[in-house]
DNA sequence: TACGATCAGGAAATCGGATTCCTAGTTTCC
DNA sequence: GGAAACTAGGAATCCGATTTCCTGATCGTA
């Protein structure tokens, strides 16, 4: 289209008859100037379509206004929001992102690395698709780790609260009468399989409740989840029906998929959910949690948020006022059927 | 974070004891240097670290070596594979890519293009959620539009190929010996759904057969999936188990999500899949399409190629060869066992 | 009336590389 | 041995906007 149709800023100020200069005074509010002039200025920019080359301000400027954001994997299911999150956050202040994922290639990372720093971009936000500490990037700019927090303690880092996430499935398990609580994990080298479990097990043992046997762990598949709810059933008397005894009457799943494994089983089993057993998950992931029969009670990490937040801190980092240290970010609780019925 | 640690051109050409100009010559391959001399040059270029200034280098090369992601919505399940492959493909091509989402709001989108022509952009890939045609945007770069084509013909855009992904599904069916074929889309209004149809109705008719019933549209839920199967089963003789005269041998649903359901409630009721009645999916949404049960034979659209290709023609476009016109990307048939048994 | 203060706007320097143009040396060849 | 042809590398210009000076005009006040 149009190639040649790039207005400098001569061409404005040749059309309102005065000099470069006075036209960026204009049109950024700086110096002064009559304010005649300035919407003489205003309206040739206008009807010219001047948009000023953001290269030749960024240099002058000696900023980008662009920041990087930097996944790890190639931008998956909770890497995702928090990089949408924070994308809508810069849009805010003005500030453009500059899409990077390394698709766990330490290569291809170090490449895009270089590319951000050769951009100059003021900031950097790096994501991780697991919760597990990394190791930090080393770059001339304020840098702020999201969900993967860094191994430097110094560096700034917002992670989601998953001992408070867990806290609240307790409560609210707790509240409504459970008291036989079985865990069911996702990969056992996983943070979030282990910490999940440490925290649910310290919240029994501030209530004088245990757990209901060890922790399952296999993987984060639906299928996983169904067996392990028969690995559960099959630990108690009477492996099918209730005659009222069951060795549990509520299971804390580690992810949104595993419990809507596990609820499609007790189903199967001809058991009901939540009346003889409650089921919980984690990540609120509308595809699972909303389509799970009967809708999963489970908690949300809020990822956007993180993104959202982990901006705000990149920020004011870039803004000469870096935080450091992990930031941890409150989940929210979403109760839906599967632990409240109807309700 | 050494704020101050930023190496220019002139520091290097301190170090090696040279010009600036022949810095830049030594690092890029030009002019014509003694090769003793190129070799120092780029040694104390390492030494310090140098990585030029892209804003500087991008105003004296007219270019900016960037190219604009801009998603109509956010970056969701089928736009997000298109901005990755197109993202992963620009890597190649030394390009960086500016991530933009207007979040179905014109004005964001308007901010967005209006930023994007501010950073002289060398071109722009537009994506949607639907393969609904769009409003071509106006800038004075090349743009190619991805999934959601430009509604003007002389735009390039790169579509899916729905059409031969229904005809390579219904030659699979009938190939397998399926003559009673109903159909199950989503939302009425839109092409997805629409599309898929007529392509299903034009193809059986090329066999001499009919679709049973007439389609039936929904939203896309998996419920909606679950309930098509009880409409389609009302409407034959004897609802419930087979008396050997179910109205169909086959259902083809226009996505995994739908499918899904349609499979869990054919299970329900007794029904065997693909022994009674085989299903087809389309999307190959891994979370849906594996996790179905039995898994699903379905169409992969190749979304992450799409974007790879919408690249490509972006970058021939930048480099003077545009491209005009729709592109369909073949989508790849996924044989699993909702239509093959255990095979 | 005059002189300092204020104001509007322009000229020029700057940002950091890329590139064009030049100029000393060095070769080459007759 | 001298002119033409290269070479290697430096000086200067340019990209487009911002910003710092600077100047001429206007204003206020003694």
């Amino acid at each position: 289209m149009d190639r040649g149709a790039v207005v400098r800023i001569t061409d404005v100020a040749a059309l309102a008859g005065v000099s470069p200069s006075t036209v960026s005074k204009a049109l950024n509010d700086t110096g002064s100037l009559r304010e005649s002039t300035r919407a003489r200025v205003r309206e040739a920019a206008e009807r010219l379509g001047f948009v000023p080359d953001a290269s030749a301000r960024s240099l002058s400027a000696r900023r980008s206004f662009t920041v990087g954001l930097l996944s790890t994997d190639s931008a998956g299911r909770f890497s995702l929001p928090v990089v949408l999150g924070a994308e809508n956050a810069l849009v805010g202040g003005e500030l453009s992102a500059l899409l990077a994922t390394a698709r766990h290639d330490p290569v291809r990372e170090q490449h895009h690395v270089r590319a951000l720093v050769a951009r100059r971009v003021d900031g950097i936000i790096v994501t991780g698709r697991t919760t597990e500490p990394r190791e930090p990037i080393k770059v001339p700019m304020p840098v702020v780790y999201a969900f993967a927090p860094s191994s430097d303690a110094d560096d700034a880092s917002v992670v989601p609260d998953d001992a408070l996430g867990m806290r609240l499935l307790v409560e609210h398990l707790v509240g409504l009468g459970r008291r036989r609580i079985a865990y069911v994990g996702g990969r056992a080298e996983q943070a979030a399989s282990l910490v999940r479990y440490e925290t649910l097990a310290a919240e029994l043992a501030a209530r004088d409740l245990a757990a209901v046997g060890e922790p399952l762990y296999g993987d984060w598949s639906e299928q996983w989840g169904r067996r392990a709810v028969d690995q559960i059933l099959a630990g108690g008397p009477g492996s099918g029906r209730a005659d009222g005894a069951l060795p549990v009457d509520a299971i804390v799943f580690a992810s949104d998929q595993l419990a809507r494994g596990g609820c499609d089983r007790l189903r199967e089993r001809g058991l009901r959910v939540p009346d003889d057993v409650a089921v919980t998950g984690y990540d609120d992931w509308d595809v699972m949690s909303l389509a799970s029969r009967p809708p999963l009670t489970t908690v949300d990490m809020q990822l956007e948020r993180l993104g959202q937040r982990a901006a705000e801190l990149l920020i004011a980092a870039i803004e000469g006022d870096p935080a450091r240290g992990v930031e941890r970010l409150a989940p929210r609780l979403v109760v839906r059927a599967s632990t409240l019925g109807d309700g």
